[in-house]
DNA sequence: AATATAGTTTCGCATTCCGAAAGGAGTCCA
DNA sequence: TGGACTCCTTTCGGAATGCGAAACTATATT
């Protein structure tokens, strides 16, 4: 008997289907950069013998995933933009965005919410909580927030043109709401800085004390940053280091899914209206 | 010995990689009507035995194509907008219209462009031509042409508000190219009429004679006619009803994957810039 | 023309996948 | 509370499907 061993085990569980797995590996390999790719490039790429390569090409042609250029080579089908668009192109970002919010709820984490910029104040547009959650706020949906103290506001304004970032810190009188919360300009842009540094604004009990959060902006075509995405932990949960590499990366993983989702789901970005119950 | 015939042989042809396909119809099946489905909804709709929709649910959750959501049913993943983002979201428009517009192209039709409004006018931002056309015609990228009397003019104004049709049609005078030019305002809002039923404007010798041309539109996310796309075949190619049926779909077609295609595409737009050689 | 490179097909083997059926897990209803 | 139901998950044997090496063909390169 022979062993044609698998080189690399990659496929970490049993009764997985590979040539699954192998024909996303091809239609992966494509990027803008070189756009048509002849089969020996794929298959390089791959890392896929040239006779599989070959076979799973000529699927993923029949499917019109692939679709086959001039020169023998091959470029990705407008049809991958189906799967996409047949399920989140007619569905409203609301109704996207709760499982991602929920996604980043956990034994830390104890709320999250989505929140855009209207004018000086940010607006709730979808927010889910830990039912026996300990923390104090509860802020409803359609809810109005000053931008300049949350964790959601300092996302957004740090992405924002300085100008129109003073416009609004300077819109209304921003008076402390904990010993934490930043109120002078330099204060507040200080922070901001730091956000771009980091891609995500912390917020240490700067609006409620015992409460922290952590947010990250979601963009609009244009790149400007008209929503954000957070998730809030009890003080008490963990450190404030903990909270922030356990939550950090996953809050900026949501927003930057959000803001490629948003491109597609219409313009008719979020709505603070309540469904259901 | 037994024979597991395959009941219904829809795959064409031979050496076909049948995992593979199976693998897209689970994730074809969900759209925004039922955004999570069980395991049992998956494998009737996908008419695949529960087993095997187990096995490739199990995969694509792996690959990340699929999330197990609550209640044992799982939704589609957001990755599967990375296939398109990766691929197409960095790539300027001219680079993924050209394809398309090639794909027009073909015995009968022997040139294709794209063009955005401007203003009264339409400038051709993309264009390829057979290379020993007949047509007479030979607009350059960068041309600029009046709205009013050709095809793609036509594909856009049908889908404006009439407010601003009518500006656009008053902006200039509007001169006869051909005895076939519609120059009242009766006469093009009953042309504009038609292309709003079919769904695409045809050009019968209106602007220059021997040239027929078919065009339709291409939405910007707000669902605004911005952009149009063409195709054009000498008089003599075919019958007008032959010209039709079998170019309208065509550009159709590629109008609507332009419109998906422009949204995740930045909102850079064209560009009637000539690159390369 | 000859060589090299890349694409396509063939072919035999065994791996991988399939499907039936059994074993759990959860749910509904009495 | 129990039983019946549905649905999810796993096991298992078998075979067919897909794999990869290699042969063959087409295309480019010198």
């Amino acid at each position: 008997m022979m062993f044609s061993m698998k080189v690399s085990d990659t496929d970490s569980s049993k009764s997985m289907v590979m040539s699954l797995a192998k024909g996303f590996r091809v239609l992966e390999v494509f990027d803008a950069r070189e756009p048509e790719l002849t089969l020996s490039q794929i298959a390089a790429r791959a890392e896929l013998d040239p006779g599989t390569t070959y076979r799973l090409a000529k699927t993923l042609v029949m499917l019109g995933y692939l679709l086959p250029a001039e020169g023998k080579r091959y470029r990705l089908g407008l049809k991958v933009l189906d799967l996409g668009f047949n399920a989140f192109g007619q569905m409203d970002l609301n109704t996207i965005a709760r499982p991602i919010l929920r996604s980043l709820m956990g034994p830390i984490n104890e709320a999250a919410s989505i929140a855009v910029l209207d004018g000086p104040e940010l607006v709730y547009v979808e927010r889910l909580q830990m039912p026996l959650g300990r923390l104090g706020i509860s802020q409803r949906v359609g809810a109005r927030v000053p931008a300049f103290c949350t964790a959601i506001g300092h996302a957004i304004l740090a992405y924002l043109p300085l100008e129109e970032r003073l416009q609004i810190l300077n819109a209304k009188p921003r008076t402390k709401m904990t010993p934490n919360t930043p109120v002078t300009i330099p204060e507040i842009e200080s922070r901001l800085q730091k956000v771009r540094e980091l891609g995500y604004a912390v917020s240490d009990q700067d609006t409620v004390i015992g409460v922290r959060v952590i947010a990250a902006p979601i963009f609009d075509p244009d790149d400007r940053p008209w929503a954000a995405i957070s998730a809030a932990a009890p003080w008490m949960a963990c450190s404030l280091q903990e909270f922030v590499e356990h939550t950090a990366p996953a809050v900026v993983s949501a927003a930057k899914q959000l803001t490629k989702v948003s491109r597609i789901s219409g313009s008719t970005g979020f709505t603070p209206a309540r469904r259901g119950a």
